[in-house]
DNA sequence: TACATTTAGTGAATTATTTCGCAACCGGCA
DNA sequence: TGCCGGTTGCGAAATAATTCACTAAATGTA
C-alpha cells in the first residue's frame, strides 16, 4: 500500500483484531468525525447516513458500512445522534485524549504548524519545537514555546512521552532527522518534506505534499 | 511495439482514454516521479521497478502494472532509464510546463507555502496571493509577490490564466472563498482548511489536513 | 556462441472495496 | 392499535485493485 503514507503494525492481541479492519475505512473516520462536529457546531442533534454522504460526496452505504466495522451507532428511521456518534469515533480513533507531539523544523513552515490552533481541540498538543540552528533556539514560537536545540530530542520524547513527530525539515534533512526520530523511540510520523522516508515497520509515517496532489490535478488538465 | 534507439517510445504519453485509469493509479506517478528525481540527484541513471518498489514499499509488480497503463517505458532485462521515464511521466502528468496557481490566505500558513521552493521544479508557479484583511494587502509575500486584495480574484485569474488553487484560509471563511474561486472561474482547489467543501463537479477539490493523518495515525496507538 | 541471470509487460487469479437490496426497526399519526 | 415513510445494519453481489506467475527480451560471461 503507497499511502502518502506507511505502515501499519499488528504485533498484540488488541491490535491483531484491529488488522481486520480495513485501514482505508480507519482513514475515513477522521473526515466523518471533522463533518458531524461542524454539524453540532451548527447546532444540529442528528444526522443520517444519506445527509453525511451528500455532504462528504460519499454513498450513504459506504458510511453505514464503515461504521458497522464498529458497533451500532444508529437507530432505525431517525438516524445518529451527532454528539454521540463524535464521541463514538473519537473513542475509536484514541482522541479522547490529548496526544504530545514533537515538532521538528521552525522554519516558515514549522512556524505555521506551531501557530495552528484546531490541534488541541482534535487530540494533539505541540510539546516541544525543535531546530539544529543554534539562531532559533531559545527564540519563542507557538504559544508559549521556546525552541530547542534537536540534539535534546531523547529527553524531550523522555519529558514528554510523545510517540507523534512532525517534520517540517527540508527534504535533504529528513531522513536524518527520521532516524533520529525512531532512535528516540517516536513510532508516528507525519511528514512535509518531499521525501519517501526509510523506517523500520513498527514506525508508521504519513506524508504531506503539495505538489503531489498539484500533480494529481494536473493530469486532468489541459 | 515500437523501440528505438533500445527505449521504447511512446509516442505521445499523454493521448489516452483518460477516464479508463484508475484515478489512483495517477495519484501515485507523481511520488514515482518524486522518487526518481531523487535517484537522478543522486547520479544514478537506470533502476528497475524492484528498486523503485523498495524504496517506495509497494510491490514492483505495481510499479510495472501502473506505468503499463501508459506505454512501455522499460527494457528486459535492465529496468528503466531515470531521465527518460521522468521525462515521460511529467509530460503525461502535464507537468513538462509550469501551472499558474493563485494562492488565497496570506497568514501564517499562506506565507509558508509562498516562500516555499519547489513548487517551481515540480511545475507550479504562485503568481498571486491575496487575502481579504486590508491590513495585509499591499505587503511583500514570497519572492517578489504582494499581496493582493482578495476582491481583485476575477482580474487576477484573468492575467494569469491560472486554473489551480490553494486555499489557507480559515476554516469559518472557506466556503465562502471556494465560491468565489468556482465563480472566477477556477476548476483545481487545493484546500488547508479542515472542511469538505461543496463545489460543482467540473472543479476538483483535494485537501490537506494533518488533523486527518494525526487521528489516522492515533488508531493504531495505545 | 551458448547459457545463466535479470527484468519488463501482462493475462489470470486473488484479494479488497464498494454498492445493492432488503429485513428489521423507529417514530409519528389516524 | 395498525400503518406509513424513513433509516439502519448487513449479507450478498458487483467492482476495483493488487498480486501472481509466466513469456519474452536484454545483458553479461565463459
Amino acid at each position: 500500500m503507497l499511502r502518502e503514507g506507511g505502515y501499519a503494525v499488528a504485533s498484540d492481541a488488541r491490535v491483531q483484531e484491529k488488522a481486520s479492519i480495513p485501514d482505508i475505512v480507519i482513514g475515513r473516520l477522521p473526515v466523518y468525525l471533522r463533518t458531524l462536529r461542524l454539524l453540532a457546531d451548527d447546532g444540529r442533534e442528528v444526522t443520517s447516513s444519506q445527509e453525511l454522504g451528500e455532504h462528504l460526496g460519499i454513498s450513504s452505504a459506504q458510511i453505514r458500512k464503515d461504521l458497522s466495522h464498529f458497533g451500532e451507532f444508529g437507530k432505525q428511521g431517525t438516524g445518529y445522534n451527532i454528539d454521540f456518534l463524535c464521541q463514538q469515533l473519537q473513542k475509536i480513533l484514541n482522541v479522547d485524549r490529548i496526544w504530545p507531539v514533537i515538532l521538528v523544523g521552525a522554519g516558515s513552515l514549522g512556524t505555521a504548524i506551531a501557530n495552528y490552533q484546531e490541534f488541541e481541540s482534535s487530540g494533539f498538543r505541540i510539546v516541544a519545537v525543535m531546530d539544529e540552528d543554534p539562531q532559533k533556539i531559545g527564540k519563542p514560537i507557538g504559544q508559549g514555546l521556546q525552541i530547542g536545540d534537536f540534539a535534546d530530542l531523547g529527553r524531550s520524547v523522555a519529558d514528554s512521552g510523545a510517540q507523534i513527530a512532525v517534520m517540517a525539515v527540508p527534504a535533504h534533512a529528513a531522513q536524518r532527522v527520521a532516524n533520529e526520530l525512531v532512535e528516540a523511540g517516536l513510532n508516528s510520523i507525519l511528514c512535509y518534506a518531499p521525501i519517501t522516508l526509510s523506517a523500520p515497520s513498527h514506525v508508521r509515517v504519513e506524508y504531506i505534499d503539495p505538489v503531489v496532489h498539484f500533480q494529481h490535478m494536473t493530469y486532468y488538465l489541459r
